[in-house]
DNA sequence: GCAAAAGTGTTGGAAATACACCCATGT
DNA sequence: ACATGGGTGTATTTCCAACACTTTTGC
């Protein structure tokens, strides 16, 4: 007797077999993509093209193709709307009640991502796609209000744990800019005196020497974040904690 | 014109059927299930079954039924292992890589769950199911050592922002176990007077009056968790913080 | 009485908060 | 000159880490 048949071992053909009767259901990934413009966090939704959800809100997103991984399909999703191609992308939820879609199980996998509005124009201008103020977004179509909300505590956690917020901002920002930022993902106000401070304590914004202009009072100094010392620091980096 | 031809709306059978006809890819759920034994963190492995990774450890994990929630399979590979019915569980990350099985495309959800050990006995005796002690954990089938190291992480974290530690142990434990405990789970010794400084100041460990037996030393209190009073006061809780 | 862990208080230092004034620019 | 936000320093408080001795039980 072999000893692949005493412990009842499948050999990989077997295998192969086996998985194509599996059962299978359709799998999407949504994208909660967040943007930062004129001082308030914003959402970019479609219009549902479902007349269940006549004139509703939802996500962007698309079926995961047969041959590919759940992170390119997000990535895919993100460029194909927006045409930008530097994002920060991060898994958070998968969802799969059972009646989720009304069409039949979807189970999807829900992502978020921060672009910079400002550098890359929405390069695809269907008119049904905008930006939404956060705190405006009520009622989406499928389950996407749940997915959106936990989308944002995740950010709203994430933010306080690694710098992310600067994937929401212009290459050279001002801490102004970087405070209204980080206001208006936590909903709150915070001290500008402390968090100048926490910021330069943190030591990886780089002073560009650079003003901003056109702005009616004295203009701020312009910094960058830099991605390779933090890097290299990162064990040591124990989060913001506002 | 009707309006659902105007904005080129779907109506209810023609979304079904496109759902019909979309990609399907087979969904398993993959569950590492952490035990308290002996002051070790342990986790709950399976032999493969499959050549390829000939006895090599896997997690426990099955398909995803038709008519079946996401949480409600973790739940019921948990249950028809262990037979246990009273744990938690949390949702991890969706692992998607196309080539991750060897059978064809198969993606899983991971989940993570802490069962106490002592009070329920593995009802499932199957003598290729066997407790492993987390740091001699290595070499994992498929992809599983990624997700175990994932969720493993995912427990540190959890651990200091939520109170979950106590569903590792039993009903009344004493201070002493609580602490092994978190040792155990985050692999740091700690300062014994801090530690129950922390806990007493948490307020809702209920001293339940009476004292451990059978300790080849002065016994110690035990205590119980007291799960409403967490409920009540969550929003005070802002973690442990080691 | 000895081994082994239970149980308890204090202190110093670090970090976060709160807070007020002068400065540079555009109008 | 004034309105607006930029830029900075200090005092207070709060929290955490470090640390040592007495007590109770089993053997």
């Amino acid at each position: 007797m072999k000893d692949s048949q005493l412990h009842n071992v499948k050999s990989l053909k077997a295998v192969q077999s086996e998985v194509q009767i599996y059962n299978k259901v359709a799998l999407s990934v949504d994208c909660v993509i967040f943007g930062f413009e004129e001082n308030k966090l914003k959402v970019l939704l479609i219009r549902s093209d479902m007349k269940k959800f006549q004139s509703r809100w939802s996500l962007l997103g698309d079926l995961l193709n047969p041959n590919e991984d759940l992170d390119d399909a997000a990535y895919r999703i993100l460029n194909q709307r927006t045409g930008m191609d530097d994002l920060y992308l991060e898994q958070v939820n998968t969802f799969g009640k059972v009646s989720r879609h009304p069409g039949g199980r979807v189970v999807t996998v829900a992502y978020y991502s921060l672009i910079n509005v400002l550098n890359h124009k929405l390069q695809i201008l269907d008119n049904e796609i905008h930006w939404h103020d956060v705190n405006a977004v009520t009622d989406l179509a499928f389950d996407h209000q749940d997915i959106f909300e936990t989308c944002l505590k995740r950010l709203q956690k994430r933010v306080q744990e690694h710098p992310l917020g600067f994937n929401l901002l212009p290459n050279k920002f001002s801490l102004r800019e970087l405070q209204n930022l980080y206001e208006a993902i936590l909903g709150i106000k915070l001290d500008r005196r402390n968090f100048r401070k926490k910021f330069f304590a943190m030591d990886f914004l780089v002073d560009m020497e650079e003003i901003e202009t056109n702005v009616p009072h004295r203009p701020g100094r312009l910094y960058q974040f830099d991605y390779e010392k933090y890097e290299k620091n990162k064990k040591k980096w124990s989060g913001i904690d506002f």
